[in-house]
Formats: C-alpha cells, sequence, structure tokens
DNA sequence: TCCCAGGGAGGAT
DNA sequence: ATCCTCCATGGG
C-alpha cells in the first residue's frame, strides 16, 4: 500500500500448492472481466476496499514467480481490528478470483487442434473468472454496462458510490466509499440518480430493481438456489435486464458458470471462429456456448473476449 | 459530425 | 421468432 507501512496492517502469503492450477493474477484482473467496478493499482500492486462481514478491508496484493509456480504476498488493513478478517478475507479471495475453479481440467477438456479455443490457452494460462462478491453491486453494475465501455460504467459506479455509499477511513490514513445499499437507491427518483451520476436511461432500471429490493418483491440470494434457467427467467424480468446483463449477473454475481455473456466481441469472435462468418443472434450464440462447453462456457467465453481483443489490437497495431 | 461502447424496450413484420 | 428504431452519455 501507500508509503510507510501503518499501524494494524497485517500480511499472509497464498501458494500455488493451496490452489488447484495455474494463476496469472494480473491477466485476471486487467482481463476486467467482472461486475463489480475496477481495482486500482499503484506501485504494481492490485488494491481493493471491500467490507467484509460488516468490516471494511483495505487489501494489496502482489504476485511473485510464474503462473504455475507462484506465491501471492496479501497485505490489509480494517476500519476495525477484529479476528476473523484474515480469514474472511482469504476466503473473500478464493471467491472472487476463482481460485477453486479446476483450470486445469478445462484446458486438458478442450486441448484439441480441433478446439478453436485452445489457440487461446498458451497466452491467457492462468487466466481466471474473477466474481463479485455482494449481489446487488453485481446487478447494478452489469446494468450499468448495457451499451456501455467499460471505463464508463466504472465511472459512473464509482460515482454512485461517492454519492450515496458510506464513507469509510482506513488506519493508513486513506479514505473510501463502499457500495450503496438498495434501500438508499430505492429512495431516489429516476432523475436525482441521473443527475449525480450521469447514468443516462439506465438510472430508471437502478431505481427500479433497487426498489424491488427494498420491497423484498425481489431477493437476490434466493437467486443463488436456482438453476440457470430459473435464475435467468426472474431476472429477465426486470427493466434494464435483457439476455446480455442477466447472463452477467448470472456468471458473476451468481457464480452459474455456464452463463457465457454474448457482447459485441464475443459474438465476433465465435461467428468468426465457430461458424465461419454466417450469421447468427446473439442469443443463439450464448445458447451455442452453453451447449458447447456447458459448465465451462463462462470460462470459454473469458478466454475467446480476451483472445478476441488481444488479436484486434494485433491487427490494429500491424 | 459521426460512430461506438460488454444492449434493451417497445413496436412492427 | 426476427427485425427496426430509439434510447443518454462520453470518448475517439
Amino acid at each position: 500500500m501507500d508509503f510507510a507501512r501503518p499501524v494494524g496492517m497485517r500480511k499472509f502469503t497464498i501458494s500455488n500448492s493451496e490452489i488447484g492450477g495455474p494463476l496469472n493474477l494480473k491477466e485476471t484482473i486487467l482481463s476486467a472481466q467482472t461486475s463489480e467496478p475496477e481495482w486500482a493499482m499503484h506501485g504494481g500492486l492490485f488494491i481493493n476496499v471491500k467490507e467484509l462481514d460488516g468490516v471494511a478491508v483495505k487489501y494489496s496484493l502482489n504476485q511473485r514467480g510464474t503462473a504455475d509456480n507462484y506465491n501471492i504476498d496479501v497485505e490489509f488493513i480494517s476500519a476495525s481490528s477484529t479476528d476473523g478478517i484474515e480469514r474472511a478475507l482469504r476466503e473473500h479471495l478464493n471467491r472472487v478470483l476463482g481460485l477453486r475453479d479446476d483450470l486445469l481440467s478445462f484446458y486438458r477438456e478442450y486441448d484439441s487442434e480441433k478446439e478453436p479455443l485452445s489457440r487461446t490457452f498458451r497466452d491467457l494460462r492462468g487466466l481466471r473468472l474473477m466474481r463479485g462478491t455482494n449481489l446487488y453491486e453485481s446487478l447494478l453494475c452489469s446494468i450499468l454496462s448495457q451499451n456501455n465501455s467499460a471505463k464508463r460504467w466504472n465511472q459512473i459506479a464509482r460515482l454512485l458510490m461517492k454519492s450515496y455509499g458510506r464513507h469509510i477511513r482506513l488506519p493508513d490514513g486513506s479514505s473510501s466509499y463502499l457500495f450503496p445499499d438498495p434501500l438508499k437507491i430505492a429512495r431516489l427518483t429516476a432523475r436525482e440518480l441521473q443527475s449525480k451520476t450521469s447514468a443516462g436511461y439506465r438510472a430508471k432500471s437502478i431505481v427500479d430493481v433497487s426498489r424491488l429490493i427494498a420491497e423484498k418483491e425481489l431477493e437476490l440470494a434466493e437467486l443463488v438456489k436456482l438453476d440457470y434457467e430459473r435464475a435467468s427467467e426472474v431476472l429477465l424480468q426486470l427493466h434494464g435486464v435483457g439476455p446480455k446483463v442477466a447472463d452477467c449477473f448470472l456468471l458473476y454475481g451468481l457464480g452459474k458458470l455456464e452463463a457465457a455473456p454474448v457482447d459485441v466481441w464475443i459474438h465476433r469472435i465465435v461467428t468468426k471462429l465457430y461458424f465461419g462468418g454466417r450469421k447468427i443472434s446473439r442469443v443463439n450464440t450464448a445458447r451455442f456456448l452453453r451447449e458447447r462447453f456447458g459448465i465451462w462456457a463462462g470460462y470459454a467465453q473469458l478466454y475467446l473476449f480476451d483472445y478476441a481483443r488481444r488479436t484486434t489490437v494485433m491487427n490494429n497495431e500491424s
């Protein structure tokens, strides 16, 4: 973190022996494929602030070694020091970074010359699927991403936090804003939210969904118990939530790994690699990915997305 | 000025 | 079922 080591800072290390397979922390975080705002990066360290078990925790991560033989240094500091924070943080990191996902089986299963997906494995080894830790935050960010750039939905999310989230101070002198509570957003009008965040026409969806949650007509935690199809049906009834946004929340928020959000990039690369450029709709692309890759559809999407963007950048530079 | 960004709603065919 | 247009906003 910043400068001198502040009082109360603690640290621990996670080694590859505790994790099922490779990890490329940098690629994982910079892929920015998740449903919560991007992490900060200072001096080569990834930094995030989250509320764990009701306590605000600021932590930094650094990976040493290779994608297969590595240690992750974790330093953290919390608003109030209680025992059990380290355990909560370890659990948090396992979820957020997908450390329990069996990547080696994924590679093994699709490691074939005939499988276009295998082309992505060499450069992206250790790339993992990030998950959110706050269902409400994940859903709202997914809605914000609609017809928007990653940079801008992140900006809107930060404005949302700054305008309506709880302000917290850390012992190292820094301060931060947590993601707001649905009850707080439910009281706003779409116009008020719009004026503070520039969310555009998505402001109405944000307020609507927040009201449903505040009135307990929608219980996000209940959706975890449903299977992909059932949870999807519920989500698609929400204003501002279509197939793509629903799949984002199903995957990154609810952790339904068979969900494969199809955006312009995925649509492009799947059409090219699997359909010879033949026209196929987005919903059919999503269905294709689910049927072909099953529980690895979300991962297939993650790898193809990154691969598509890399090759496009390369083409543009050449 | 136009086009696009991790699309979706509402309507017409 | 599939196709069309409009939708706020900001960056290129």
